[in-house]
DNA sequence: CGGGACACACATTTT
DNA sequence: GTGTGTCCCG
């Protein structure tokens, strides 16, 4: 059969596309900035261009490096290529974040940094613990210089593309009066020897190998024949770093953002890079998407309303062809318990209302808060009427404490070096190794220059810990040994069920009886199934510190309760904005620090916000709130001020109305004038509190001491494991020699062996020690 | 020595 | 309200 080109129809990932939306396709050649605004169709846009550049042959689906900033985006964007290509194009390997992609290639080059590819990725907490350690270590008050202070320091360095070796005098006065370089070398050189790494790393170590090493630089240039960027306003100087290095030479990158939307600056992400993409790519295609499919004329207006309040925009004109909906309805109420209450009327009633109609359903409703704190009334209130709903974010099941716990067992399983995971599960559950017996094997660690795992296992032959003590830590050892063997012929689901089991872990969560316990044991399921959907245990675990959310709980239609900034590139027919207060929203923090910079980040939030919506958006404030569990008034968010008369209904449930202080806002119509702090309206309060919402948990289980393991254990394992290692004993050490130990006084080496010796103590007896716990007399 | 009970400061947004 | 640190008891 002829081809005749003329006739060919139009390819299917064309179709449906607007005039500028075929031009970001089709313009594959060269750098393209495409400046998308919320609901323009951005993301259609996207994959057909990825689809155009597979169909037409210019680049395989693994020559393409596309890159997102959230989990969410980039399984979107999966699917979708998968459905707009039939299902041909079935996998982009390097489709993904920023650090699942920088992940990826670190593990293939990791040596080059001094890791090992199998490193492990710290999370927070892992990271949290690590920097306090090295802060008291460095005989620093930990009350004074806060491990959370550090590591935001670093975070920021990290951001910027600074190894150690580039923070000067200067910026290293940014922690602990000038030792933050200092501690940052220190933290840097402790994940190494713990074969981990953080976030920031990710991107800074292949940087780094970039730079050292132009041939792995130029196989990834050379396999990149397209590169794709999302939420491009959010990309922070090393992540544009990278980026660049990588464009090169062909420079055929595609860059898609909104200013409007940036909303990460505290992140480190530089709105600039947007600003500047014209300068550092020459002759790039300019694209605007402008036409917005998503919301109703009112919404787009109110948003666009607000948003034009800020100076220093790129500027973009969103219009559509809709002309139906509601306008934005503002609703005052009493106080926050209020607020909650009249968010449930609100969806019941639409529930209600769709039941006659197509569609509507809980699943079509969302909520937004500024901050988690904001989720807690809500929850209270829908659990007492009994709507379903669902908070994503804030309390992640990868961060619940059992979550945690059983992590750091696989996580000690597959890589014995991981102190961390060492230190969080040596006692949970007790098992009668408190702060001393953990410190010794730490001192002991330390001293010998190894994992605290096979530290821990040597000690097992010496007198230096309690005859109980040393049981149990034979016997979780000796564990560790064995499930790390069996690991070979288990599956990793299957030895995730055995360790839980057999390390009297569910055990102790079913004596509780309680049931917050029979919640984790049931995440603890849940647990093993997510686990089967990975070929290895490596992988899940990689899942786990770059992914952390948890699509598993789909299933009967619920409300979804969010912060804004989880919501960003989402959209749902119905969007409740609450607490609309100054303080609240905008937040305390931004009011006070920051100035008119973060202010105006507030207001992209806000934006963001109301763009969510697609038929009704509800924007609420409370009068009076609650805070740090003190009863404090707000006045409404300026935002709400700001909001074009013409696109919004007004309702108050107080009397007095709203027209004091919408009066009181009036003065600050104009959008420069409320330059600085000074001016805000403060409430008499102080700003919100930020506990998190829901279930937290408390890391030590239960006593219940009398739970007893019931398996066939050896420390035997343990002790080969430690020996096939080998040590290499001191050599200043001779037979006859008089020596000192801390703990037993002096006495007279009668025998060594490897690094055990045996002592004629003066006071003590006859003892077995380590080598490293005495020193010569 | 280990663990439980109390007092205390503290607190956005997240890959 | 929450997580952390310190004190005291078994």
């Amino acid at each position: 059969m002829p081809k005749l080109p003329a006739l060919a129809p139009e390819p299917a990932y064309l179709q449906g596309l607007n005039p500028p939306q075929r031009e970001a396709v089709l313009t594959t050649e060269g750098p393209v900035l495409m400046l998308a605004g919320a609901g323009t169709g951005k993301t259609a846009a996207l994959t057909a261009r990825l689809a155009h550049l597979i169909a037409t042959r210019k680049a395989w689906p693994s020559q393409i490096l596309a890159v997102t900033f959230t989990n969410k985006a980039a399984r979107e964007m999966k699917e979708r290529i998968a459905r707009i290509s039939g299902g041909a194009i079935e996998s982009m390997p390097w489709l993904g974040t920023f650090h699942s992609v920088a992940a990826r290639m670190l593990r293939a080059h990791a040596e080059l940094v001094g890791l090992q590819s199998n490193f492990t990725i710290l999370d927070t907490d892992d990271q949290l613990r690590l920097l306090k350690q090295l802060i008291v270590a460095s005989n620093l008050d930990e009350k004074r210089w806060p491990a959370r202070q550090f590591a935001s320091v670093i975070d920021r360095w990290k951001n910027r593309g600074w190894s150690p070796a580039h923070i000067d005098a200067g910026e290293s006065e940014a922690f602990a009066n000038g030792r933050g370089q200092e501690l940052y070398a220190a933290y840097q050189q402790r994940l190494i020897t713990l074969n981990a790494c953080d976030f920031g790393d990710l991107l800074l170590h292949m940087l780094t190998i970039f730079k050292a090493h132009a041939d792995v630089l130029e196989s990834y240039r050379d396999r990149f024949r397209y590169i794709l960027v999302d939420e491009y306003q959010d990309t922070n100087a090393s992540q544009y770093e990278w980026l660049r290095l990588l464009a090169e030479p062909r420079r055929n990158i595609c860059c898609v953002g909104d200013d409007d939307q940036s909303i990460y600056s505290w992140r480190g992400a530089e709105v600039a890079n947007i600003l500047r993409f014209e300068v550092d790519f020459p002759g790039a295609a300019i694209i605007r998407l402008e036409q917005n499919y998503r919301s109703t004329p009112h919404i787009l207006g109110a948003a666009t309303g607000l948003i034009a309040h800020n100076a220093g925009r790129l500027g973009k004109t969103l219009w559509t062809e809709r002309n139906d909906g509601d306008r934005v309805k503002v609703i005052g109420v009493w106080d926050g318990p209020e607020e909650a209450r009249r968010v449930g009327e609100e969806i019941e009633a639409h529930v209600r209302r769709a039941n006659g109609q197509e569609g509507g359903t809980l699943d079509d409703t969302a909520i937004l808060v500024r901050a988690q704190f904001q989720t807690r009334e809500f929850e209270e209130r829908f659990i007492a009427i009994g709507l379903a709903y669902q908070i994503v974010g804030g309390f992640r099941f990868y961060e619940r404490a059992e979550i945690r716990d059983a992590l750091a067992y696989l996580r000690l399983v597959a890589q014995p070096a991981d102190d961390l995971a060492f230190d969080r599960i040596v006692n949970v559950p007790k098992r009668g190794l408190g702060d001393k017996a953990v410190a010794g094997i730490h001192q002991f660690a330390r001293a010998t220059q190894q994992p605290l795992l096979l530290a821990a296992a040597q000690m097992l032959d010496s007198d230096e810990l309690t005859p109980q003590a040393r049981r149990s830590l034979g016997r979780f050892v000796g564990d560790i040994a064995r499930w790390r063997s069996m690991a070979a012929t288990l599956s990793h689901p299957e030895l995730a069920r055995l360790l839980l089991d057999e390390s009297g872990y569910t055990a102790v969560l079913q004596a509780e009886r309680s049931a917050e316990a029979a919640g984790r044991l049931e995440n603890l399921a849940e647990l093993t199934r997510a686990m089967e959907e990975y070929e290895t245990l490596g992988a899940f675990l990689e899942h786990v510190s770059l992914v952390m959310d948890n699509d598993a709980a789909r299933g009967e239609p619920k409300v979804t309760i969010m912060t804004i900034h989880a919501a960003k590139g989402l959209e749902f027919p119905l969007v409740f904005l609450a607490g609309w207060e100054e303080g609240v929203f905008p937040s305390q923090r931004a009011l006070d620090e920051g100035g008119l910079a973060s202010l105006e980040e507030e207001r992209r939030l806000a934006y963001v916000a109301i763009t969510r919506a697609r038929t009704r958006a509800t924007i609420l404030h409370a009068a009076n709130r609650r805070i740090y569990g003190q009863w404090t008034s707000s006045i409404p968010s300026r935002f709400v001020a700001e909001l074009p008369d013409a696109h919004i209904d007004s309702e108050t449930t107080m009397s007095g109305g709203e027209s004091l202080w919408r009066a009181q806002w009036s003065e600050h119509a104009d959008p420069f004038a409320h330059l600085g702090p000074a001016q805000a309206m403060r409430s008499a309060s102080r700003g919100p509190g930020f506990q998190r919402g829901v279930l937290k948990f408390r890391s030590s289980l239960a006593a219940s001491s009398e739970v007893e393991t019931r398996t066939s254990r050896g420390p035997i394992e343990a002790r080969t494991s430690a020996v096939s290692l080998g040590n290499k004993g001191r050599d200043d050490l001779t037979l006859g020699q008089r020596v000192f130990h801390g703990k037993f006084g002096y006495g007279v080496i009668a025998a060594i062996e490897g690094n055990k010796l045996e002592i004629e103590f003066e006071k003590a007896g006859r003892k077995r020690v380590l080598d490293s716990f005495v020193s010569p007399s």
